[in-house]
RNA sequence: GCGAGGGUAGCCAAGCAUGGCCAAAGGCGCAGGACUUAAGAUCCUGUCACGUAGGUGUCCGAGGGUUCAAAUCCCUUCCCUCGCACCA
C-alpha cells in the first residue's frame, strides 16, 4: 500500500468536507445537543499556533462528542470591538514599514494589502483570514452560524442586552478614574498594547493628597501611605523650583506645574492662578493633617515635579529617603545657615509610628544603616529600601500608641481608614498618578483623567454574585483547580465599566449613544447569539427586524407570537423556529478558552447569563487551556515571533499539529513549541499508518493470541473514552496513538494473523483516531471501505471480550521472558538452552489455603503438614512468604493461583524458542528433571525457576 | 502585594486525590545492533549505580515528621511559572 503524504490527504478530506453537510448542525429532537464554543479571537492580526490549541482541543471535543452520538453545534465568530483594528488600518494607511512587512510574511497580497486601509476592510480580510485558518486545520466549524462583533445585527443583539441589564438595575453610572490621552480618549497600559508608544509597564498609583494650612493657602504633599501622616516631621520642598497656586472650588493649593496640570484632568474647577518659588516657603511652618502639627519645610533635592505634589511630607521614621535627607540637612552647616534654619531643624527627629517585627519601631534609620546608604542621590539603593519597608510595614506593620485612635491596628486596615477619615475631613483629596511616563500611539501624553458619568455593569450586585457562585458550584469545569477558584473570582468581581466615549468599534450604548460598548462587555452572551446569526446570514432576518420584542420573544420566550410577528414582519414560522433553536441547542456546554480569561471573560460570561437567562439556559461548561509559549515568552499576537501557520502547516501536516496539541502536553499546562518534537510526532503518525496497512493487509486464520487482542483493544477503547469523557484529551490521545499500536505489535510478534479480526480492529481504532487526527482517519476509513469515518459513532465497548484471564496469560509469558534476559545479560553463559522449571503443586495449595482463610496466618501450618507431604520447614518458609505478600500484593497471588503455568509455556514454547534463538525445556518442579544449579525448589507460583547453560 | 499552579532520572512528561507489584509509564535524546540504504527512515536492545543468575543499594527541589511502609500524607524552607479588570 501507499506511503502516508499528509499534504495530498488533508487537501483532499478538507474539499469533501466543505461539500458535505457534516459539520452542519441540525436540529434532531431524538439526538441530545451538545453545544460548544472557543472564545472568538479578537482582531488584531493573524492567528497562531498559540490560537490553534485552543480551537484544535475544541474541536477534539466536539468531534469526539459528535462520533459518541450527540447532535453538536460548534460554531465560530470574531470580536473586532475596540481599537485594534482601527490602528492596524491606520498603520497600513500609514505605510508602517514593519505592518507591511508582518502582512507580507504571512501571505498577504499587494492586492489584499490596499484592502486594509479602512477597518471594514481589515475586518473583511481578517475574517476570511480566520475562516481559512480553521478549515485548514480541519475544524469541523458550522459556518453557517458565522458573526462578527461590528455587525448590525450584532449591534442589535448587544442592545437588547444592555436593556436587559438596565431593567435588572445592574447598570450605574459614577465617576471613574483611567488613563486616558487627551487626543484619543481612553486608553489602557498594558505591556501587550498596541497603542502605546512608550510606559506599558506604568502602574495606576493611588496617592492621597494631602492639605497642609501654609497661611491662607494649603501646600499640599502626595503619599501612597496615609497612615504614616502621625510620623510627620517636616515637609521637603526642592528651593529651586517654581510651583504653582492653584485654585481648587475656591482654595489655593500649592503643588509642582505637573502636578496642577494632571490634577486639572481630575477636578472640575482647577486653575492656576499665581506662582511661588520653592525657596520662599523654605523655613516657614505649615500644619499637617491629623496630627495638626505645625512642621517646618526644609530643602531637599531628592523630590521630583513629575511625582505626586513635587513636595513631599517627611517622615523620617519610616521612609529611608527623608530620612537620608534629614541627617544630611542635619550636617550641612553651609545650608542651614544659608536658609537660616540652624534651630529649626534641632527639634525635628524621627518619630516611632510602626513597629514590625523584622524592622522595629525605626526602620528607615534600621535599614539606610544596613545598606550602608549615605547622600540621597543614591536612588537605586533608597528605591529598594522604601520597598522594603514598604512591604514589611504594610503587611507585618501594627500602629502604635501614638496614632491616636488606630494604636494597635494592623497597617493594613489603619491605611484605608486614616486616608478617609482625612479626606471627610477635608484634610486631604485623592490623587491618581501612572508610576511612569505613559506616552500614547499619537505622540500625546496619557495621563489620570477621571471620567464623571462612566458607566459600570453591577457586577458587585449580592444577588447576581450568589447566584453566580451557587451556580458556578454545579458546573463542569476543567481543570479543577479553576472549578474551584471561579467561585472566590465572583466573590472579588466589582463593578466593571463597561463603555467607553470616543471612536472605536463597537456597539453604540443604547440608553445614551454618546457611549460605544466595550470589548470585554459586548462578548458575554453571544453564544446566544450564534444561533440567531444563522437566520441573519441565510438573509432570512434583517437587522432592522430584531427588535427588543423580538429577542424577548426568542430568549425569554416572552410575547405572543402574533403580536411579535406583527411588530416585527418577522413571519410567525420563522420566529418559532428561531426559539425552538435556541431552546435545542441552549445552554451552552463548554466554553473553551485561555487562562487569560479566568479573570476576565468566563466571569463575566457567567454573570451575564445568571442575570439575563432563564436558570435553564445557564452555561453548563467551562474548559481552560494553557498556552504554547515560543522560548521564554507567550506567542503574542502584536509582537510576531510565531511562524505563520501555513508555512508550518505545510511542513509538518495538520494531523502532526494536532496530535502534536493533545499528545506533547496536558491542556492544563503551558507548552513551549518544539520543532523537533512536533516532527516525531509526523514520524510518529507514519508509524500508526503502517501499522493499519499491515493489518489491512494481512490475512490468516485465527490463533490463541487473538482472545488477548481482543481483550486487550476493548480495555483500551474503554479507557480512551473514559479519559474524553473526563476532558482528559493528552492521555485518551496516550492510548490511541501509543497504546494500542504496542498491543498490535504484540499480536503480530506472538504470530497473530487472523485477518478478520484485524479488520475489525482496524478500522475501530481508526475511528478512535478521528477526533484528533481526522484527515488520517478518514483516508484509513475508505480504506476500510468505509466513507467517513469522522460521521460514524466510536465503537461500543465490548465486556465480554475482556478477560483478566487472557491478560494475565500474556503478562506471565512476558514476566518469564523478561527474567530470561535479565539471566542473559547478567550472567555470562552462552544461552543455547533454557530449562523451565514450574512451580511445584503444594505450593499453589498454600496459596489457596492462604486465601481462604487469610485470617489464620501460620496457624494454617499444621493441616498443611499433614495435607502436603512435604518437609514442614519448606512449608513454613513458604507460608511465610506467602503470609507477606498477602498484605501489599493480593491481586497477584490470585492471580497466580489461577494460571495453568505449565500450559501456557508448553503452548508458547515454540515462540520462546524463537525469540531467545535457544532450545526450551519446560519442566514441574514436582518431577524428577535436569537440573544441576539445584534451581528447581526457587519457583513460585507465578514466577518460575529458570536455569539456562 | 493578592490569588493560583508547579519543582520527578540527560530533556519532555505521567504518577500524587484512594501510601504498598514505583527504580518510578510513555516519548525524545543518546549508545549498540539489525536492515539496507539517501529517509528529518524503520525495527530490536540498552540507558541511576553495582552485580558472571532473575539480585542489592541509592533516588522523585531541600530539611524534618507520621507510618510496618512515603514520589504520594503533614510541617518548615528554597526556587520557578502564571493571572490580577476597561488589553483582547
Amino acid at each position: 500500500m501507499n506511503e502516508y503524504d499528509p499534504e495530498s490527504i488533508e487537501k483532499k478530506w478538507q474539499y469533501r468536507w466543505e461539500g458535505s453537510e457534516l459539520h452542519r448542525a441540525k436540529i434532531d429532537e431524538n439526538k441530545e445537543s451538545f453545544y460548544i464554543i472557543f472564545a472568538y479571537p479578537g482582531i488584531s492580526g493573524y492567528l497562531h499556533l498559540g490560537h490553534m490549541r485552543c480551537y484544535t482541543y475544541t474541536d477534539f471535543m466536539a468531534r469526539y462528542k459528535r462520533m459518541r452520538g450527540y447532535n453538536v453545534l460548534f460554531p465560530a465568530g470574531a470580536h473586532p470591538t475596540g481599537n485594534q483594528v482601527i490602528s492596524l488600518a491606520k498603520r497600513v494607511r500609514e505605510n508602517d514599514p514593519r505592518i507591511i512587512a508582518y502582512l507580507k510574511a504571512n501571505g498577504a497580497t499587494d492586492d489584499d494589502i490596499s484592502q486594509l486601509d479602512n477597518p471594514e476592510g481589515v475586518i473583511e480580510y481578517f475574517t476570511q483570514t480566520y475562516m481559512n485558518e480553521w478549515k485548514n486545520f480541519g475544524l469541523s466549524i458550522d459556518f453557517d452560524h458565522f458573526t462578527d462583533t461590528s455587525r448590525e445585527d450584532y449591534s442589535r443583539f448587544i442592545q437588547w442586552q444592555f436593556k436587559k441589564l438596565k431593567d435588572k438595575g445592574l447598570l450605574t453610572q459614577k465617576p471613574y478614574y483611567a488613563p486616558v490621552c487627551k487626543n484619543c480618549g481612553p486608553v489602557a497600559v498594558d505591556p501587550s498594547e498596541t497603542d502605546l508608544s512608550k510606559g506599558g509597564n506604568a502602574e495606576v498609583q493611588e496617592y492621597t493628597l494631602l492639605k497642609f494650612r501654609f497661611g491662607q493657602r494649603y501646600i499640599t504633599a502626595a503619599t501612597l501611605r496615609p497612615e504614616t501622616v502621625y510620623g510627620q516631621t517636616n515637609l521637603w520642598v526642592d528651593p529651586q523650583e517654581d510651583f504653582a497656586v492653584v485654585d481648587v472650588s475656591g482654595e489655593e493649593w500649592i503643588m509642582s506645574d505637573a502636578a496642577a496640570k494632571k490634577l486639572g484632568c481630575q477636578m472640575e474647577e482647577v486653575e492656576v492662578v499665581d506662582h511661588i518659588k520653592g525657596k520662599e516657603m523654605i523655613g516657614d511652618k505649615a500644619t499637617a493633617p491629623m496630627i495638626h502639627r505645625d512642621i517646618p519645610v526644609l530643602p531637599a533635592n531628592f523630590t521630583d515635579p513629575y511625582v505626586g505634589s513635587g513636595i513631599v511630607t517627611s517622615v523620617p521614621s519610616d521612609a529611608p529617603y527623608d530620612r537620608i535627607a534629614l541627617k544630611e540637612l542635619k550636617s550641612d552647616g553651609e545650608r542651614l545657615k544659608k536658609y537660616g534654619l540652624e534651630e529649626l531643624v534641632e527639634d525635628v527627629e524621627p518619630i516611632e509610628i510602626i513597629e514590625s517585627k523584622d524592622w522595629g519601631t525605626n526602620p528607615a534609620e534600621k535599614i539606610i544603616h544596613e545598606m550602608g546608604i549615605e547622600s540621597q542621590d543614591e536612588v537605586e539603593k533608597l528605591e529598594e529600601a522604601t520597598q522594603k519597608i514598604y512591604r514589611a510595614g504594610f503587611h507585618a506593620g501594627t500602629m502604635l500608641n501614638i496614632c491616636g485612635d488606630y494604636a494597635g491596628m494592623p497597617v493594613q486596615e489603619a491605611k484605608d481608614m486614616v486616608r478617609k477619615e482625612m479626606i471627610e475631613k477635608g484634610e486631604a483629596d485623592m490623587f491618581y498618578d501612572l508610576s511612569e511616563e505613559v506616552i500614547c500611539r499619537c505622540g500625546g501624553e496619557v495621563v489620570m483623567g477621571k471620567i464623571p458619568d462612566q458607566w459600570f455593569i453591577r457586577y458587585s450586585d449580592e444577588e447576581l454574585t450568589e447566584k453566580s457562585k451557587e451556580h458556578a458550584r454545579t458546573m463542569n469545569i476543567r481543570p479543577d483547580t479553576y472549578a474551584n477558584t471561579l467561585p472566590d473570582t465572583l466573590e472579588w468581581f466589582q463593578d466593571r465599566s463597561c463603555a467607553r466615549l470616543g471612536n472605536w468599534i463597537g456597539t453604540r450604548f443604547p440608553m445614551d449613544d454618546r457611549w460605544i460598548i466595550e470589548a470585554i462587555a459586548d462578548s458575554t452572551l453571544y453564544p446566544a447569539y450564534y444561533v440567531v446569526a444563522k437566520y441573519f446570514n441565510s438573509g432570512k432576518l434583517n437587522a432592522s427586524e430584531m427588535t427588543e420584542a423580538f429577542f424577548d420573544f426568542v430568549y425569554l420566550g416572552k410575547g405572543e407570537v402574533d403580536d411579535v410577528s406583527s411588530s416585527t414582519g418577522i413571519d410567525r414560522r420563522t420566529l418559532q423556529e428561531i426559539r425552538r433553536d435556541f431552546m435545542y441547542w441552549y445552554p451552552l456546554d463548554i466554553n473553551l478558552g485561555g487562562k487569560e480569561h479566568m479573570t476576565v471573560h468566563f466571569p463575566v460570561f457567567l454573570m451575564n447569563h445568571v442575570a439575563i437567562l432563564d436558570r435553564e439556559n445557564w452555561p453548563r461548561g467551562i474548559m481552560v487551556n494553557w498556552y504554547l509559549t515560543m522560548t521564554g515568552g507567550k506567542i503574542s499576537k502584536s509582537k510576531g515571533g510565531a511562524d505563520p501557520i501555513p508555512d508550518v502547516a505545510e511542513r509538518f501536516g495538520i494531523d502532526t499539529l494536532r496530535l502534536y496539541y493533545a499528545h506533547s502536553a496536558s491542556p492544563f499546562v503551558d507548552k513551549e513549541w518544539n520543532e523537533n518534537e512536533a516532527m516525531n510526532y509526523k514520524k510518529r503518525l507514519g508509524v500508526v499508518w503502517r501499522t493499519v496497512t499491515k493489518m489491512k493487509d494481512t490475512g490468516g486464520g485465527g490463533s490463541p493470541v487473538d482472545e488477548y487482542l481482543r481483550s486487550r483493544f476493548n480495555r483500551l477503547l474503554a479507557r480512551s473514552q473514559n479519559f474524553m469523557d473526563d476532558y482528559s484529551i493528552r492521555k485518551a490521545a496516550n492510548v490511541v496513538f501509543y497504546d494500542v499500536p504496542a498491543e498490535i505489535d504484540w499480536y503480530f510478534k506472538r504470530g497473530g494473523e487472523n485477518g478478520a479480526l484485524l479488520d475489525e480492529i482496524g478500522e475501530n481504532w481508526v475511528k478512535l483516531m478521528a477526533p484528533f487526527t481526522p484527515h488520517m482517519a478518514d483516508e484509513l476509513g475508505e480504506q476500510f471501505g468505509t466513507e467517513y469515518v469522522t460521521a460514524r459513532l466510536l465503537p461500543r465497548v465490548d465486556e465480554y471480550a475482556i478477560s483478566e484471564i487472557v491478560e494475565s496469560r500474556e503478562e506471565y509469558l512476558k514476566g518469564v521472558m523478561n527474567d530470561v534476559k535479565n539471566i542473559l545479560d547478567i550472567a555470562k553463559v552462552k544461552g543455547e538452552a533454557i530449562f523451565i522449571y514450574v512451580t511445584s503443586e503444594w505450593k499453589r495449595t498454600v496459596i489457596e489455603r492462604v486465601l481462604a482463610e487469610p485470617d489464620k496466618g501460620m496457624g494454617l501450618m499444621s493441616a498443611l503438614v499433614d495435607e502436603l507431604g512435604v518437609t514442614p520447614k519448606k512449608i513454613s518458609g513458604f507460608l511465610r512468604y506467602v503470609l507477606d505478600e498477602l498484605k501489599t500484593n493480593r491481586e497477584g497471588l490470585e492471580k497466580a493461583r489461577e494460571l495453568n503455568e505449565l500450559k501456557i509455556l508448553e503452548g508458547d514454547k515454540k515462540f520462546l524458542e524463537g525469540e531467545f534463538g535457544a532450545k526450551v525445556e519446560i519442566y514441574s518442579a514436582s518431577e524428577d528433571a535436569y537440573d544441576p544449579a539445584g534451581k528447581k525448589d526457587k519457583a513460585m507460583p507465578g514466577k518460575p525457576a529458570i536455569y539456562i547453560e
